[in-house]
RNA sequence: GGAGAGAUGGCCGAGUGGACGAAGGCGCACGACUCGAAAUCGUGAAUCCCGAAAGGGAUCGGGGGUUCAAAUCCCUCUCUCUCCGCCA
């Protein structure tokens, strides 16, 4: 949620907003509401306020066993007036507040304006793409090979775009997710949180994956959903709280299952396991005040990052223009890592910093040592997203003879073995 | 799934229709005392909304109702606890 100060003081920040967004909005009739609602307030307001008044001085006079009829009267008539004007104002009320549901958040100034990835920008990392020195097989052929992945069981079982990891491609899976919540904990100072993976239509309003993204999520009886990402309920732990300032910043890490309906995406990536309706994900959440807040959205990066280095895997790190953005995001990094088979650059992390817009629909503050209380910044970033890791390693650690060598850091959790298979 | 009990400020806990945004305690912050601390005493402190401000309004788990007036009465939902049953 924006500011909603905004609507009313400069609603041009958010004209400009939508505009590099390419975002098509009414933004003059959700203003236009939003003057009528505000109107509303103030009427109700000041016929409480006669009632009030009304009130007190019935109960002064009953005190001195006096007649209150007259008052009482009046009392009356007001309270059903308020009650009308009630039932108005709520109906205003509710449109407007599914009207501004849909305002996307303020890009940062040091985002660049752009409507896809074409203006993306370079920011560190590898500049282009590394060549191989053999024809490197896909991961679903050398994963098939290998007894890694078995895809076709995967469908029988579920559908299409779902993996079964088999074998030692099931004990790379869990070495990865132990390599990633392990290196967050111990290295980065992150606590590691086991959440609920169905989580609550508020959580995932508080989040802004509601109400846009609605299709692209799994429903499930009793008005819960499958998370799309830990960040959903990583978020939303300290919904409706306010942290005391000395706690800040806060470092959350989880690991969980993501389940994403992917429903626009038939069609596209439609072999292997790089778009699927289930994968696993290690997610980073940070909690932290408006003044630490970039400093600490660029350290989540870093440490994104580092599991990418580590893996020895080559990558870069993108700034996402204002169109490719998502929608409660001021600013987002992604780190892509080149697969030699699939010869794309996959998105592995996306990293990103929501200011309070987050906070402020999940109505999550803090209390500073002196002064106000103050929605907090929230940003996340994957730590990293198993598949397409999954993917890069297959195919980047490939040998000419057919086998996967196993990355250092990832050899004490796979019986310091040095092939997978 | 059945039966019962409960939900009040950072925490504990009183309040049972009108002077209650809410006693008291703990904890917290500041001040006094002290060489310093403890103890003691004093002072302060909820959140949101409308408003340029003055000021006003709302909030006692959520929603609805009764009433001139609701933390307090009624309905409903959610959650927590206890007991019984069932089941990984």
């Amino acid at each position: 949620m924006i500011d909603l100060k905004l609507l009313k003081d400069q609603p041009d920040v958010i004209r400009q907003a939508l505009q590099r967004r390419g975002y098509d909005l009414d933004l003059d009739r959700i203003i236009q509401f939003d003057g009528k609602r505000r109107k509303g307030i103030t009427e109700i307001e000041q016929l409480k306020q006669e009632r009030n008044i009304l009130s007190a001085k019935v109960a002064e006079l009953r005190r001195q066993k006096k007649d209150t009829t007259q008052f009482v009267q009046k009392a009356k008539d007001i309270g059903r007036l308020i009650k009308t004007k009630e039932q108005d104002y709520r109906k205003i009320a509710e449109t407007f507040d599914e009207l501004a549901a849909w305002i996307p958040n303020i890009p940062h100034s040091s985002v660049p304006t752009g409507t896809g990835s074409e203006s993306n920008v370079y920011v560190r990392g590898m500049k282009d793409a590394p060549h191989a020195e053999f024809e490197v097989l896909p991961h679903w052929e050398i994963g098939a090979a290998l007894d890694l992945l078995d895809l076709r069981r995967a469908a029988k079982i579920s559908g299409s775009r779902f993996i079964l990891f088999k074998g030692k491609g099931a004990a790379l899976e869990r070495a990865l997710i132990n390599f990633f919540v392990d290196l967050h904990t111990r290295k980065h100072g992150y606590t590691e949180i086991a959440p609920p993976v169905l989580n609550s239509p508020d959580c995932l309003f508080g989040t802004g994956q509601l109400p846009k993204l609605e299709s692209d999520m799994y429903r499930c009886a009793e008005d819960l959903y499958l998370c799309p990402t830990a960040e959903v309920p990583l978020t939303n732990l300290h919904r409706d709280e306010i942290i005391p300032e000395k706690e800040l910043p806060l470092r959350y890490v989880a690991y969980t299952p993501c389940f994403r309906k992917e429903s626009g995406s038939y069609g596209k990536d439609v072999r292997g396991i790089k778009r699927v309706h289930q994968f696993d994900k290690v997610e980073l959440v940070k909690y932290a005040t408006p003044e630490q807040g970039y400093d600490e959205f660029e350290k989540l990066l870093c440490d994104a990052e580092t599991a990418v280095k580590l893996l020895g895997l080559p990558y870069r790190i993108m700034l996402l223009c204002s169109g490719d953005m998502t929608f409660a995001s001021a600013k987002t990094y992604d780190i892509e890592v080149f697969s030699q088979g699939v010869k794309e650059w996959l998105e592995v992390s996306s990293v990103s910093i929501y200011e309070q817009f987050q906070a402020r629909r999940a109505q999550i503050r803090y209390r500073p040592a002196q002064g106000q209380v103050d929605y907090v910044f929230t940003m996340n970033g994957s730590g990293l997203a198993l598949p397409r890791i999954f993917i890069a390693l297959l195919e980047n650690y490939q040998t000419p003879d057919g086998k996967i060598r196993i990355p250092d850091v990832l050899k004490p959790y796979l019986d310091n073995k040095e092939f997978l298979a």
